[in-house]
DNA sequence: TTAGATGCAAACGATTTGCGCGGAA
DNA sequence: TTCCGCGCAAATCGTTTGCATCTAA
């Protein structure tokens, strides 16, 4: 299952998007580019604000749109702990995350994901189908040890 | 530091909030006891109507109190993918989590955790303290599926 | 007595929905 | 031309906070 590190392009997207019945719209293009460029999960108001969505949209609108693309399953949810969910395209490869209990940040982790085997034990044993996991570290980062 | 999987006693847990500087209010003892017979990690809300609870308790002391619990780090606070918060005490021994994404069913997993080992290594290496983590699988359920 | 808890009600922030218009197909 | 997607505005929901009162210590 190798890794797919490298980072899918815009014009393929579209097209998944299109296959998935969704129309081109430059809401849609302007979204997928804040993601693509985006190191890490974003929340709707980040993908709103982004300096890379260049025109400007309705909060409703980007809420619509996320949701449709997380139907889809071209954009994945992800709990963190804050109020507001972040959201990630599905393509790159699975990451976990080291997150700050104090300010917040994310990092993404380099690491084996040490889950997978298990996941596999679970989807044969559950009865669950269309399994996913999602892996979050807390802590203190050294600057907020300060 | 051996495992407790022995369901601690409201009395042990009342002295822990004691010397965590907490008056024992009957909200308290209410709330712990709610906690305690609960299977799995519930929200505010749950707390609030769950029958264990024996008392009428207003949402926001509720909220206050379980706040206060969780910054003594009695009480531990998960997200799942639900936009309300779940808590659940943090004597009883760390789990894992089986979600329906239909249906938001919660089943406590019987695994080993397999993240432990990764924990201490991002540990020493991330500059983070006071580590933990969160690993949830999410899923379709068998009732879900049809 | 008094600092910490509680109830009530209002404020907040992040969605979530209704509706009429506009643009992709 | 049609229907999906959009902006705007209002409704929801789960907290979160201010304040006066109560109560454990």
């Amino acid at each position: 299952m190798g890794h797919s590190h490298a980072t899918p392009d815009l014009d393929s997207l579209l097209d998944q998007c299109s296959d998935a019945g969704l129309r081109r719209t430059s809401a849609l293009r302007a979204c997928l580019e804040v993601l693509l460029k985006a190191g890490q999960p974003l929340t709707l108001q980040e993908i709103g604000t982004s300096p890379f969505l260049g025109i400007s949209c309705d909060p409703a609108t980007i809420y619509r749109l996320i949701t449709r693309l997380e139907e889809k399953r071209i954009v994945r949810r992800i709990g963190f702990h804050s109020r507001a969910a972040h959201y990630c395209l599905r393509e790159s490869s699975h990451q976990d995350y080291l997150i700050c209990r104090d300010c917040g940040s994310v990092e993404v982790l380099d690491i084996t994901c040490p889950v997978e085997h298990l996941e596999k034990e679970i989807a044969k044993t559950s009865g669950y189908s269309d399994l996913e996991h999602e892996l979050e570290f807390f802590g203190r980062c050294a600057a907020c040890q300060r």
